[in-house]
DNA sequence: TTTCTATTGATATTATATTGCAATAAGAAT
DNA sequence: ATTCTTATTGCAATATAATATCAATAGAAA
């Protein structure tokens, strides 16, 4: 756990409390360099990881692409775009106890669970696919 | 689509077949490289997508880890353990129309879903966790 | 046998993320 | 206010996963 809050932390926090579009570290990173300039990409990215553990932000690991962060922590839903590879909440129910649908976990202590839809955002809909700025890996 | 059956795409079809615990591209390579010592990783790589794409194979891109290719093309839901990295199937019915459940997908036409669980396997949970072969990302 | 082209394998590159370490800066102690 | 202490920063290097480029090769077809 860190131990003081710092210029970098603090304008971090912000930014992605402001970005609330699920950004990847690269994205805060543009976004705080606007800021402050002299910022380290390393810095960025240890501190987005350390404001996760301080339970402010949430890391959001989506399979086929870098992890975004989450300005809001309560356990939800994403989908991903796979033609821009935009991610946004969807409004579902979250099943806390999904795991006991499982007949057999093999031996498993089960933790938590991701659920991630992929699909076609409207952005993407309207433009018909042609330009998206990311291929899905 | 590939236009050919050769020996690389054979002997990698095989590894994937018979190793059944959602191997990584590169714990295939080390196995298939054991049979056919030339082969390049990037033949490996190549052809595992070519092989999904085909619908032989089933990657599987579980968050944060490396891409997994599985043997069984069926839908099915996976646990990862969080301690070694290990990936298993977990028996529990699939669910077609997990989107149904959505109130509010902000205009997203939905394709597909994935549901990953974490948690620790039997081995992890033996060793008290003391000496995974792979931390949690 | 010769031609044609899909495929391979070496190399380089990209993307994402992490580590090591010297320099810095922010509190605490004096 | 000055010094001390150490958390933090930022640079550089490294790690890992995956992809791109391209000349060489292999194998089917003529």
């Amino acid at each position: 756990m860190y131990q003081r809050n710092t210029i970098q932390r603090t304008i971090i926090l912000q930014a992605v409390k402001r970005l609330q579009n699920h950004p990847t570290a690269d994205e805060v990173y543009a976004e705080v360099v606007k800021e402050h300039p002299s910022i380290s990409r390393t810095t960025v990215y240890r501190n987005l990881q350390q404001l996760d553990e301080a339970g402010f932000i949430s890391i959001r690991k989506i399979p086929g692409c870098a992890d975004r962060y989450d300005h809001i922590c309560a356990n939800h839903y994403h989908v991903r775009c796979i033609n821009c590879g935009r991610v946004a909440d969807v409004d579902m129910e979250y099943i806390p106890d999904m795991q006991s649908r499982i007949k057999d976990g093999h031996g498993f202590v089960f933790i938590k669970h991701d659920l991630i839809f992929q699909g076609i955002c409207l952005e993407c809909q309207k433009q018909g696919s042609k330009e998206g700025k990311e291929e899905s890996k």
